[in-house]
DNA sequence: TATGTCTTTCTACAGATGTAGAAGGACGCG
DNA sequence: CGCGTCCTTCTACATCTGTAGAAAGACATA
């Protein structure tokens, strides 16, 4: 059994690589041996059929997605710790100042998923675009679904008009922001991807949609970002 | 050569149409032949190989996404028009009620993609992804550039802190709040596509970021959209 | 009408792919 | 040890796919 779950993890990881690479049509059974060097058929044997094998890859994503959100939290927690003085009840609103910290930490969340896990984070976009003529897919790849709870409840927290509208299109506009850079649609002028500057200018569209979306007026800051 | 450049079409078409319904490993010579109900091997024999068939999807997406954005216009001409009183010179500065013009604008545009214009905006999508390991796609897929030019003149005249930066971040939001939609990401709460109160979201998503990136408040309006 | 040049259609074929089932082997249990 | 069960590996095969080239047809010009 745990010999079992060791070659499920390989293969969907091997997969996973596969498609970020080569897109869906790289996913082959025999592509998969070949990538986790295991003999040839094993793939085959654990996922008898072409749709097994994609629905294992979604399974698997949305659970490493789903740990990803829930482990940095980006609200709760170290925010309450970080104005002590205000160690209120968890309705404590948020202020400016926390509003700050949390764009800085969702920022840091999309960039790693630029860069370390950039794999991933390219084979969750093409899943996502597969559940699009698979419905039985997106049932289990509850996209956003655990970020999307979370900008709810911070946005509520934030004293946001419609937390929940707003939510939804917070968690969608920060999507965009990362896809942008995924695919690198303005890679003409765009900074390189993982450099301080980019990661600046993520933070600071972060920054920006998180306060429109919170309805809070933006803070002055002491460095207007200048690019170009 | 009419009737080549017709026969382009018909085949680019037909392709799209795959892509956009079976993702890109649906979009084989033979299949295209099929949807387009040319007779066996017209696919192969104006597209040699796969390669050259995908560019020639590539491109002309390409064509009539600038097509569509140059057509909608979202800035200048009827916003001119709209507030008479003030026909000064180009760099007329936008007020909030041009803001709110420009934001239904654009979300109608957005509306437009996500009904009649699903299939293009699936396909795209799907190319977009697929330029990620075929970089010399991108090139071709001047993705987003004119809505970028577009945006970046808008927020420039609207008085934005840094219209360059600002302008990539509208644009990214934008396609965030489009792809969320065109996925169904939150489908479980979400309207029916295509309905009024999908419309009136959009539109609200699209209006706050709006003036988010312009930097100017959000001006009160009357219908504080409420929703769930 | 004969000829040459395109375009279009048809055919071939090597290799990849999805899927099923047989063969082989490890391992615990009587 | 013999046996049954499960996991693993190997093999087979019908079908699909990419690609190339031959055959057939349209069409203008001499």
């Amino acid at each position: 059994m745990a010999v079992r779950r060791n070659r499920f993890a390989v293969i969907t990881d091997a997969a996973i690589e596969l498609v970020a690479e080569l897109g869906m049509r790289g996913l082959t059974h025999r592509a998969v041996d070949a990538r986790a060097e295991l003999p040839l058929g094993s793939t085959s044997a654990y996922f008898r059929t072409r749709k097994a094998l994609i629905e294992a890859v979604v399974r698997r994503l949305a659970d490493l997605d789903r740990a990803d959100v829930d482990r940095a939290d980006v609200d709760r927690a170290d925010v309450d710790r970080a104005d002590v003085e205000a160690t209120g009840p968890p309705t404590e609103p948020l202020g400016p100042r926390d509003l700050d910290l949390l764009a800085g930490r969702i920022a840091g969340l999309l960039d790693q998923w630029l860069t370390s896990g950039r794999t991933r984070t390219l084979a969750r976009y093409a899943c996502l675009l597969e559940a699009t003529h698979h419905p039985e897919l997106r049932d289990i790849l509850s996209y956003g679904t655990a970020s999307r709870t979370q900008a709810r409840a911070l946005l509520a927290r934030a004293g946001a008009v419609n937390p929940e509208q707003r939510g939804n299109h917070l968690v969608a506009c920060v999507d965009g922001l990362l896809f942008d850079r995924l695919v690198g649609a303005g890679s003409l002028t765009a900074p390189p991807p993982g450099s301080e500057q980019s990661r600046a200018d993520l933070h600071q569209a972060v920054r920006t949609v998180l306060f429109a979306m919170a309805g809070t007026d933006l803070p002055e800051t002491g460095d207007p970002p200048t690019r170009g």
